[in-house]
DNA sequence: TATCTCATGTAAGTGGTTACATGATTGC
DNA sequence: GCAATCATGTAACCACTTACATGAGATA
């Protein structure tokens, strides 16, 4: 239920085109969401066809048209509504725990490999977030920072912290395995 | 895609109703995938149409007939197929992100209350993580287990590590959203 | 008398992915 | 000449949730 109110959270900051938004996506907010483009545009006609927001068609030069939406009244109470409605929490269903789950009939070979996979993957992000840290919050208690740039940095200490613990487990696990040695 | 791939490995392992699967996903399969059972009748029906599995009725006496699955050969098949796949990893998408990301909407006690609540939710599912670790897993070395007991425990920790560093950045939120202080 | 367990499902809706589709302009 | 960017979408499918539905026997 969240993607709706994102968009309406992203264009009553600034009314915006979907591309924009997609853009928005692949940055950013790529650290509190992920969505592809096909959902963006489905979901702001839904929006649309339900009051939440309405576009007004802009034609470029030398570029497509866009069309840019705006929030309304309606949109703005509706998202009211959400922020002070409970908060969701997620449920686990990852992938790499069923593999684990069918151990036997994987082997402990395979599945090392597996558990290598994820590690190497993990460390990737974690990295990659570090180095977003470094290079935008290079001075953590800087006061010229507005409030918007400490929320981004509290999403990206979540990443930060989500990909040690995984990198954390899949060493563990490796080294379990390795003191197990099956076969299937 | 991973639910069919569950239920091709628990059916494989032992034959079972789908009440049965029901009841599994309550229990330690639950570390490794949560379904209800809407979703796991809808989808062993699937897969006997697709002749992955297939059902005998058991009539049983002072209780409802139950419709026992096996797997077939086309099933392992199957399974082997997706066993040998690369693994998929999941997205982000966790609402109090969303709601971190309109803090400048919320305000700081309400983003605070939110985040306290999330930080409740953790700690005590960490603490239930722990007890059964602690219940079920009492020798942590012990040569008695059975492969199976060590997957489980493998998955186990998964959960325990993630809890830790959900805690952490929950604190971690808190204290910085303290220094900040900003009104919606 | 009421709730729990056993045992099965249907129906409707939401949310998300994959693949397909178009077409001009800008930069290498 | 080829890829990327700008800008929009449709169609089909898969995954998951919520609500509704039935009915017998066991336990408190």
């Amino acid at each position: 239920m969240a993607l709706k109110h994102i968009l309406l959270i992203v264009i009553g900051r600034r009314p915006s085109s979907g591309y924009d938004i997609v853009k928005d996506f692949k940055e950013v907010l790529g650290f509190f969401w992920h969505a592809g483009h096909q959902q963006i545009y489905r979901e702001l006609g839904k929006l649309d066809a339900h009051g939440l927001v309405r576009h007004t068609t802009v034609p470029q030069d030398d570029r497509p048209d866009k069309k840019v939406y705006r929030i309304t009244d309606q949109g703005w109470e509706e998202l009211r509504a959400w922020l002070r409605s409970p908060t969701q929490i997620r449920t686990v269903n990852d992938e790499i725990l069923v593999k684990v789950y069918a151990g036997e009939l994987l082997g402990c070979e395979a599945l090392r490999r597996e558990l290598e996979q994820d590690r190497d993957r993990h460390a990737e992000q974690l990295r990659v977030y570090r180095e977003i840290e470094a290079t935008y919050f290079s001075t953590p208690t800087d006061k010229e920072a507005g409030i918007f740039d400490h929320l981004v940095r509290i999403a990206l200490r979540k990443g930060i912290l989500s990909e040690q613990a995984w990198l954390q487990w899949t060493e563990e696990s490796i080294a379990t395995l390795d003191r197990l040695e099956f076969r299937p």
